[in-house]
DNA sequence: TTATAGATTGCCT
DNA sequence: GGCAATCTATAAT
């Protein structure tokens, strides 16, 4: 059998929470994606909460649909859905089966595997040397699942708590001191609900989504 | 069966 | 800064 890097992904209790809170932990984690052939890590950076039926702007509001359904399943899972005819965004399940909170993956910064998502983002490689280019990579929710071939029907439903997914979340060892500064700030992207700040960042990090300002 | 808005991105002026 | 691309889920007819 061949050797591969292994993970110890984080547990299910850790989505097993509030969106909220699950989107401010995640910061600082590593989103980990592997083939046969690469290996894919990226420092999680921004995150948005998405909190269920309750919550206008999230696409559980609708009540079960065929498209939310991983939504309703139990928490840890990889909910990927299509947008605007060209992207896929990945989310992650929280809460108690039952309940259909999540947090969406809206940047992160590119750790391993950087050749590999530059291919998959269709980037020169010289665009590895540019640091405006670099955010290129992984820098929106779009983006990220471009750069790390993240589609539905097939990574949708993936459990990121299982070391054997091709496609988990780790916990960073290295960030846990300092602990990152973290800002709130509302929603990107959205018309309804829009006012709320359910939207978290690493405060400075250059590979948070958006204008740079 | 048809219409429309959408948790985005990249290219245009 | 504006807007087209491109398609799916859901609402409206």
């Amino acid at each position: 059998m061949l050797a591969r890097p292994q993970f110890r992904p984080l547990p299910r209790s850790f989505f097993d929470r509030d969106p909220r809170r699950v989107a401010r932990d995640l910061l600082g984690t590593i989103l980990v994606g592997r083939d046969a052939r690469s290996l894919l890590a990226g420092r999680i950076v921004e995150t948005e909460a998405y909190l269920g039926l309750n919550d206008p702007a999230a696409h559980a509001a609708a009540g079960r649909t065929a498209r939310n359904l991983v939504l309703w399943g139990p928490p840890g899972r990889a909910y990927v859905y299509f947008i605007y005819g060209n992207h896929y965004c990945l989310n992650v399940s929280c809460l108690p089966e039952g309940k259909a909170g999540c947090v969406l993956i809206r940047a992160l910064e590119p750790v391993a595997g950087l050749e590999r998502m530059a291919r998959n983002r269709g980037l020169d490689l010289s665009a590895l040397r540019s640091p405006a280019q670099l955010r290129l990579l992984t820098s929106g929710p779009g983006r990220l699942c471009e750069a790390f071939a993240i589609t539905r029907p097939r990574d949708n439903d993936t459990d990121v708590t299982d070391r054997d997914s091709h496609l988990l979340v780790a916990p960073n060892v290295s960030d846990d001191l300092p602990r990152p500064r973290i800002l709130a700030t509302p929603r990107i992207g959205i018309t309804k609900a829009a006012a709320e700040k359910l939207r978290y960042i690493i405060k400075d990090n250059p590979f948070v989504s958006g204008p740079r300002s």
